[in-house]
DNA sequence: TAGATTGTTAATCGATTAACAATC
DNA sequence: TAGATTGTTAATCGATTAACAATC
C-alpha cells in the first residue's frame, strides 16, 4: 500500500479525532470554535490543528475561528463519510460477531452484506440477520454485490491466503483483525487492528512504570 | 499518563511486532537471525531494528547476529509477559464478550477475574464462566481481588466516570474500547482501541486513492 | 477601527537512516 | 585470520511548534 499523497499518516490519524470532537461540540449546540479552544479539548497544539486543517483548505476565518457545523461536515467529506460502503466479514467467531453487531459501524455508513466462515459448525448461523456462508462462495459474492471492504476476523493461519483471494476479486480495503501483517502487492488499503500488540503495550508500560518507581528509591 | 522513560513510544510500539516475528522464527526452528534478515521479514530497516534493541541491551553478537530464542525471551521480559495480570471487563456487550472469549488474551497472561455491567438484563449472564456482576460491586471486587487492569467496553456515555472510579480503586492500566479519550490526572496507563477512528482511516484512504486516480486522468 | 485568530513560513525537535569502528 | 554483523555515533529526514503578517 504505497501512498502518493503529500498528506502524512500522522495527519490522517488525527482527522477522525477532530471529527469526533467537533461532533461533540455540535451536539452541545456550540457554533464556533477557535484552534486554541480545540487545542484545549483535544490535547493537540493549536498550531498543529491549524496546520492539519490547512492541508485540506482554509476552513477558518481570521478573528473568528471555525464554524463548528461547517468544519464537521468538511471533515466528514474528507474522511469519506458522505457515502456508504459495502462490506463483508470473514470469520464468524467472537470478533466477527462483535463487529457485526457494533452499531457504530452501520451508523457510519459501513453496510454489512454478508458473513463468511470455513467452519461447518458456524455456516448457517444467523448473525445480525445474515446467514453465515461458506468461504468458497466469497468470490462470487464480492463480484455479485460490489463489495468494497472486507473485514478479516480470522485466525492467524490462512489469513494471508484469504486476503490474496479477496484482492483478486477486486476488494479495495481490508480491515484486518488477524494477528498477521498482510503482504499484498496491490494498492489495496490495509488497516490493521492488532489487539495483542495493543495489549502488550500495556504490559510493557506497566512494567516500565514499576521499574522507574524502583529506581527512584 | 506522563512518561519519564527515555524510550519513545515509537520504539515501544515496534516491540510487540519484533516479539511476534521472533516467535514465528522460533516456531520454524530457526536459531539465529541478523538484523538484515529481520529487516526483510518485518519491513523495518536493519538500522532501526538494531537501534531499537540497543535501547534495552546488546542482545546480539558481532559477526553472528541474534540468537532467536534468547532475543524472543528477552523481548518477552521487556514486554512484561513473564508474569500474569489480573483483569476485569466492564461492559458485557458484544465487544466485552468478544474480548472475554479471545483466547490469545488469557494465553498471554491476562487472566479474566470478572465482568461487570449496569444493565439489569445482562447482570447474571454467564460469559466465559463469569457471572456478569452489577457495576456497583466493582470497587470492592477490585480491592478484594487485586485487579490491575480494567478493560472498558462501555458506551461513550458514562465511561469517563467509571474510569475515575477505577482509578480511585487503584487500577494500574486501562484498555479502553469506548470511543472517548479519558481524562485522568493519575499515572494510570491508558491504551485506547478506537475502532471507529481505525475505520474512518480506511474510508479516508479509499477516498484519497480514488481522488488521486481521477487527477491522473 | 481594534482585537482576535487564521494561514503560512521559519525554527526546533525528535525519529529514522547511514556509516563505520569495534569485535566476534 | 577474514568475513560478517553488531553497537553506536553522526547525518538526514520529517513532523511539530513557534512566530507573525494577513485579514476578518
Amino acid at each position: 500500500m504505497e501512498r502518493l499523497s503529500n498528506i502524512s499518516m500522522a495527519v490522517v490519524r488525527r482527522l477522525p479525532k477532530y471529527h469526533r470532537y467537533l461532533g461533540d461540540l455540535l451536539h452541545h449546540d456550540i457554533r464556533r470554535v477557535s484552534s486554541q479552544e480545540l487545542s484545549r479539548i483535544t490535547g493537540f497544539t493549536a498550531s498543529q490543528i491549524r496546520q492539519d486543517l490547512n492541508c485540506f483548505g482554509g476552513f477558518g476565518q481570521q478573528g473568528y475561528g471555525y464554524n463548528v457545523e461547517e468544519l464537521y461536515n468538511e471533515l466528514g467529506n474528507i474522511l469519506g463519510l458522505n457515502r456508504t460502503y459495502r462490506t463483508i466479514i470473514i470469520g464468524a467467531g467472537n470478533v466477527g460477531r462483535a463487529i457485526a453487531n457494533y452499531t457504530y459501524f452501520e451508523e457510519s455508513g459501513f453496510i454489512l452484506y454478508g458473513m463468511f466462515d470455513n467452519n461447518p459448525k458456524k455456516i448457517g448461523d444467523v448473525v445480525k440477520g445474515h446467514k453465515v456462508l461458506p468461504i468458497e462462495e466469497v468470490e462470487n459474492f464480492i463480484k455479485d454485490n460490489g463489495i468494497e471492504i472486507a473485514i478479516l476476523c480470522t485466525p492467524k493461519e490462512g489469513t494471508q491466503k484469504i486476503a490474496e483471494t479477496l484482492v483478486n476479486c477486486g476488494i479495495m480495503g481490508i480491515w484486518n483483525f488477524a494477528p498477521v501483517d498482510l503482504k499484498l502487492n496491490s494498492d489495496v488499503i490495509i488497516e490493521n487492528v492488532h489487539l495483542s500488540e495493543s495489549l502488550f503495550t500495556i504490559s510493557y508500560l506497566l512494567k516500565e512504570r514499576e521499574d522507574l518507581k524502583k529506581k527512584r528509591k
